[in-house]
DNA sequence: CCAAAAGTCGACCGTTTAGGTCAGGAATGT
DNA sequence: ACATTCCTGACCTAAACGGTCGACTTTTGG
């Protein structure tokens, strides 16, 4: 039950996206160096950023990714959705048809509100906000571990 | 990043221990046929369950397992600590000297405030909450699935 | 006291998934 | 044309999840 690295990946990199000049593409190299994401696996996440159209893409020299629109207006929800299906807690939630015991379920609405709390807090996380803080962490010297 | 099925079925055993007579000991076998959980399975989670001194066991005849107090002072995020130690999103909010960025990075923050809150959420769920809706819906004639 | 009825514990197993890699192809700027 | 960069599908590996098995211990009823 933990946030699978696919969205840590995917925030840092709209993190990253957004503290970049917004009328550049940014290769998948840099980012991947930037934010010591292994770059073959990245690329496969910016396709699915891309897909849900999180952040804009082009092939070729210069080529790379950008944001598609505002930091201000991409919650860490939204890369959830993008990059990991599943938020949802047991199957049950999803497919209540396969619960044998469907009728009288209490767990069913338990997890089912986790669910909807959890996406209703991440909504609320907005790119840019994190993009602030880091920049300001940053700015404020707080070292970056540079041994890897 | 879903909840895993050790949780659900702790939190389905204690749930159907709340509904017995307290004063006796129910075994496995009768849990699992009640509740649909496979018995050596359901075996090894009420042994955590007792571990963490949420239940009671007893071998021998007329053995078995029984709240080991009041539902109402079971939380659900009891059973998740007992038997799935890590609720926490990705690794680095627990082992933050693992993580590179360390220094600077926002997201811990982030997923540590949603560790906080889920299980401030799921501290305030009662066994006896999920056992009063159960039973009303079971009264409430909703089929209970027999459809093995 | 003995046998059967439980739970305890450690080892094991099969599948799925997460995380990651690779190579070939398609697009695009110079 | 050519280098650069993304795209895509296939593939790989290790670990985790869900589950099982068997030997062992405790307890009770007869």
């Amino acid at each position: 039950m933990l946030v699978p690295m696919k969205v840590d990946y995917g925030v840092r990199t709209l993190v990253y996206l957004a503290q970049q000049d917004g009328s550049v593409f940014t290769s998948t190299s840099d980012i991947g160096r930037a934010q010591h994401i292994p770059e073959p696996y990245l690329l496969r996440i910016c396709s699915e950023l891309q897909k849900s159209g999180l952040i804009e893409s082009r092939r070729g020299p210069q080529g790379g990714h950008k944001l598609a629109k505002p930091s201000e207006d991409i919650s860490v929800s939204d890369v959830v959705s993008s990059v990991d299906y599943s938020l949802a807690p047991v199957d049950c939630v999803e497919e209540p048809d396969g619960c044998r015991l469907s009728g009288a379920c209490s767990q069913r609405e338990l997890w089912s509100d986790v669910e909807a709390m959890l996406l209703e807090h991440l909504s609320k996380v907005r790119i840019s906000e994190l993009k602030d803080q880091q920049m300001a962490m940053s700015a404020a010297g707080a070292p970056v571990k540079t041994n890897f």
